[in-house]
DNA sequence: TGAAATGTTGGGGCG
DNA sequence: ACGCCCCAACATTTC
């Protein structure tokens, strides 16, 4: 056996972002060296994925070539000429399916067609047998006579060369035995209460597995086998209610992969069609964009999710929909821009669940949020930041207001501002938009849309 | 996995 | 005792 990764030369806007490459580097180096510990090696190369894997493939006269299958538009019509090319040179190609619960063409609606509800989706899932994950190979694994050639990993240049993700090594542990430690220490410690935590954004409530989900280096069944065995004594499945809504956002993870998969166009247009024509703002200079990407809005709850972004290449999913609704609905910029930017951004950055969001979040998209669900930053952060924390965390120059101005600060009176250092416009930024202004030319924008179709 | 406007209900103060 | 108003709490509708 020959283990092989090739780093393709992709380019466009779906090539791999800074922050997934940070990941990569870390992942392959900790792969490289569990394989090393079994005695094999893994073989880097780069450049186009079916020759590379042609080439190993002819330097250790390999009978077959074994790959898990992906659902990217590009990654299928990479595998198709994979296919085609170990048919010609007369080696076996052997795909599995080892990145979901169910394949997307093996669940379908009444009429034979895909789902565009997750409910039913899922419904229709949890009618099937998810599939025990298959133990992964222990002790010695045997290696060619000779190894072919690789590629240092250093020489892939993945890791960025600004000191952006300095404090990433902080927050997480790429590779399978970080994947591991984070699965076992969510369904033992946090599991529980998830229904009740998953939306606090200062707590650890959510699993935080989503980028080791997206590299591969766990199993969504892997997921399944874990809860389930948590409730095994009791014999009760799911164990209990965090379990079950748990279980959900696999099963979201799940749909966006269905809809990527049956809708491939997705990825940079509309589902609804007549999203296309939506009346976005003029944004000269990018001056809305950047200071949304710099966390710099003047709403607290905001300018704290773009920076824990920033910061640690992660933003929780509560904060994800708030942050992406001010885009969409204050701002009035194209979801696509948003995508883009959590695309580089973002270490669990990944195709089908980015594309889902945002198209939710803009309401063009299947299942979507209605448009007209603008949220308001400041009850949001109300509801889910009640003490602050999260934002103090991550907006350190309001720390000092009290918890009653802390997610409105320009509501504040002189006094209690000054008191608290803060001086608008100076230490922090006066609003981006007006709250009231901008949710009413969003609507009037959406109605426009509405009344020209 | 919204928010805001609008409508309804019911308790309590008051004349 | 009774009607009236206020208003909070809750429900429904609309965006």
């Amino acid at each position: 056996m020959v283990p092989v990764y090739v780093w393709r030369d992709s380019e466009g806007e779906f090539a791999p972002g800074a922050a997934t490459q940070w990941w990569l580097h870390h992942s392959l180096q900790a792969l490289g060296e569990q394989l090393t510990e079994q005695g094999s090696r893994l073989i880097i190369r780069r450049g186009s994925v079916v020759e590379a894997l042609l080439a190993v493939a002819a330097a250790v006269d390999a009978e077959a070539v074994y790959w898990t299958r992906g659902y990217e538009p590009d990654v299928r019509r990479e595998e198709a000429a994979l296919r085609q090319a170990l048919s010609q040179a007369g080696r076996t190609a052997r795909r599995f399916a080892g990145s979901l619960l169910h394949e997307p063409d093996e669940v379908s609606n009444q009429q034979g067609g895909p789902f565009k509800v997750f409910t039913p989706f899922w419904r229709s899932c949890l009618n099937r047998e998810v599939a025990a994950p298959k133990p992964p190979p222990h002790g010695k694994l045997n290696g060619p006579a000779e190894w072919p050639a690789t590629v240092p990993l250093e020489e892939l240049k993945l890791l960025p060369t600004l000191p952006w993700a300095d404090a990433f090594p902080e927050h997480w542990t790429p590779g399978e035995a970080g994947a591991q430690r984070a699965l076992h220490r969510f369904v033992a410690a946090a599991m529980q209460a998830y229904g009740d935590e998953r939306d606090l954004p200062d707590r650890v409530g959510t699993s935080r597995l989503s980028p080791h989900l997206h590299f591969g280096e766990i199993s969504p069944r892997q997921i399944w086998a874990a809860v389930a065995d948590s409730g095994r004594e009791r014999g009760v499945f799911p164990p209990n209610r965090g379990a079950q809504i748990f279980l959900s956002e696999v099963g979201w993870r799940e749909f966006a992969h269905h809809l990527l998969y049956h809708f491939p166009s997705t990825t940079t247009a509309p589902l609804r069609a007549e999203f296309a024509r939506f009346p976005w703002r003029e944004d000269p200079d990018d001056r809305l964009l950047k200071a949304w990407q710099q966390g710099r809005t003047g709403y607290p709850i905001v300018d704290a999710g773009m920076r824990e972004l920033w910061t640690t290449g992660w933003m929780h999913n509560r904060v994800r929909m708030v942050v992406a609704s001010f885009l969409v609905k204050h701002l009035r910029l194209p979801w696509q821009r948003g995508a883009a930017w959590f695309w580089d951004t973002l270490v669990d950055a990944d195709l089908a669940n980015n594309t889902l969001g945002w198209q939710w979040t803009a309401g063009c998209g299947a299942d979507a949020a209605p448009y007209f669900r603008v949220f308001n930053p400041m009850l949001q952060g109300a509801k889910f930041d009640r003490e602050g924390e999260y934002v103090r965390r991550w907006v350190p120059e309001l720390a000092k207001l009290p918890n009653q101005h802390l997610h409105c600060p320009w509501e504040a009176p002189m006094d209690i501002l000054a008191e608290a250092e803060v001086t608008l416009g100076k230490t922090y930024p006066h609003p981006l938009v007006d709250h009231g202004t901008a949710r009413a030319e969003a609507l009037a924008a959406y109605q426009e849309l509405k009344r020209e179709a």
